[in-house]
DNA sequence: TGACAATGTCATCCC
DNA sequence: CAGGGATGACATTGT
């Protein structure tokens, strides 16, 4: 047993070792969290395709049993008709799921006339004498009462001393054992479809055919009553909370967590724990801020909002709301567990289940020359799922400081989402800094680059005027030599003798008269001229 | 398998 | 004093 100590806020000399340890949790938080990763947008789009996909082989079958329904029909076929009811009822939870919000959905369930309603459909199959073929137990089975199932789960959070009281036990006591019902009215009639669909997937660890064997039982007595909540609860929970728990909610805790290194077999070891352990937990009562999170949210019974109190009615709704997408999203649920763990590890695909994703982020997840980006992105956002934070990574880190502080104290946060929601959004705000800086140290170096060629060039310029200058000077003054020795060659003194060039020198005054003089005359005027500036400037 | 580039994260300084 | 920008340093990962 490998266990891994995380410090989202690592000890200064410590660092870099933990962060190391980090990763393969977050390989492994990947894993755990994969259960997650359905409930987004695309996962729901995909699944309603897969939907419109079964709906459209159950209207096939339906039209071909229709066509053989007349030939077997007088053999009072029960299979062959609850087949039928089924693939109806099927598509009217689809329907519902499809075309009902969940506070609608809600306040239906809420309103006594459906509750007189679904009364009135299940007190036949309570008192019916046709159990002893309980797939015909299926008539009445829909998912209206299957989410009925769901809201009494609500009630024991929300309503749990008022509506709960509503109920008549024995009801409940059915509705309790409908989601398994429906279940396997859906493996009973559909089996064949579910091999590339999902619900294979939700019983990792139970053989679905030994279901279906029960759901043929005559007498349903308590031992499996007791497999039928936790089989719903399994359904509920869909993977093991407490590793989740642990995992974000005790990171301080020392046996709080423990991933295989593997993160495979993890993987498959919470699936099967998911449909084990998770159903016993789902159904016990805890305290824990971090359980609470998960499981309140989830749906378990027996969790609750801590500090209720600080619930407006706002609240109240937004959870309403919150909660439903997620009981909605999870009554879809998984259509992905069937896969291998080595294709859910996948981080494109990966991404492309994460829900609430900006497409720009979609995008980045799908681009191989960003996959870092993508997966860091994607870890924060497994924290942020995981401890269920009801915004964005891009929310959280784009806020203006304000609104940011506004959202913290207006929310019900704990500490450890208040926590990571901050190292969040300074992780968020320190990447886009870090990738300005290196923006910026990239274009100063360019500019540098830029600037040492400009120099270098200059540079050149400037060796080839000052070679030309040097040629043009000493053309000029090889000019001056031989106008000098013109001139002497051809000035004669006073007895008609060539003039010395050593002995005289030609002197130009200001206004442009040209005089001979002798050169001791030049050299003392030289040094006179010197003496009046040393003179001058003394 | 090592070099290297890209990126994320942390620590720290500074505003 | 908190928040955040800037940046060096380090680790990781992909090529």
């Amino acid at each position: 047993m490998t266990v891994y100590i995380i410090s989202r806020k690592p000890a200064t000399h410590t660092p870099r070792k933990l962060l190391r340890k980090d990763v393969d949790w977050k390989v492994s938080q990947e894993a755990l969290d994969y259960s997650y990763s359905h409930k987004g947008n695309e996962q729901s789009n995909l699944q309603k395709r897969k939907e419109e996909e079964i709906k459209l082989l159950h209207n096939e079958e339906n039209e071909k049993r229709n066509k053989t329904d007349g030939e077997e029909s007088d053999n009072g076929d029960f299979s062959t008709e609850s087949i039928t009811e089924n693939n109806s009822a099927s598509e009217s939870s689809e329907e519902l799921i499809q075309g009902y919000s969940f506070g609608e959905i809600w306040q239906d369930l809420l309103s006594p006339e459906l509750q007189r309603n679904s009364l009135g459909d299940i007190q036949p199959f309570a008192t019916s004498s046709r159990n002893t073929n309980s797939s015909c137990s299926h008539y009445n089975v829909n998912l209206t009462q299957a989410i009925s199932h769901d809201v009494s789960l609500r009630e024991a959070m929300f309503l749990s001393s008022n509506h709960s009281t509503r109920i008549n036990p024995e009801m409940r006591s059915i509705q309790r054992q409908e989601p398994f019902l429906q279940l396997n009215s859906s493996i009973t009639n559909h089996e064949s479809l579910l091999n590339g669909t999902s619900l294979m997937g939700l019983f990792p660890s139970v053989d679905i055919r030994n279901l279906t064997n029960q759901d043929h039982l005559t007498n349903l007595d308590e031992n499996i009553f007791d497999e039928i909540n936790a089989m719903s609860l399994a359904l509920e929970e869909g993977f093991d909370h407490m590793e989740i728990s642990q995992l974000f909610g005790e990171l301080d805790s020392e046996s709080g967590l423990s991933i295989n290194s593997n993160h495979s077999t993890a993987f498959s070891n919470n699936s099967d724990s998911s449909a084990s352990s998770g159903c016993s937990e789902g159904a016990v009562g805890y305290s824990s801020d971090a359980r609470s999170i998960s499981h309140d949210v989830l749906g378990a019974v027996g969790g609750h909002f801590p500090e209720s109190s600080k619930y407006s009615p706002m609240d109240y709704q937004r959870d309403l709301d919150y909660l439903g997408k997620s009981t909605l999203q999870q009554l879809l649920h998984n259509h992905t567990y069937n896969q291998l763990p080595n294709q859910l590890t996948t981080t494109s695909e990966h991404c492309s289940l994460l829900p609430g994703k900006p497409d720009e982020e979609k995008g980045r997840c799908h681009n191989s020359s960003d996959a870092n980006l993508s997966r860091n992105l994607s870890c924060d956002e497994h924290h942020a799922k995981a401890l269920r934070i009801p915004f964005s990574i891009d929310e959280i880190v784009s806020m203006p400081v304000d609104l940011f502080n506004s959202m913290l104290s207006t929310y019900y946060l704990t500490d450890s989402q208040i926590s990571l929601i901050r190292d969040i959004r300074r992780r968020g705000k320190n990447k886009v800094a870090a990738q300005n800086c290196r923006k910026r140290k990239l274009d100063v170096i360019l500019n540098l680059e830029e600037d040492v060629c400009n120099l270098q060039t200059q540079k050149a310029n400037l060796k080839k005027e000052r070679t030309q200058c040097n040629k043009s000077i000493s053309l000029m003054k090889q000019k001056l030599r031989d106008l000098y020795h013109d001139i002497f060659s051809r000035l004669r003194d006073d007895q008609g003798r060539p003039v010395n060039p050593s002995q005289y020198a030609i002197h130009c005054s200001s206004d442009g008269s040209v005089f001979i003089i002798p050169r001791r005359l030049v050299k003392s005027e030289h040094k006179q001229d010197e003496q009046n500036n040393r003179n001058k400037k003394k």
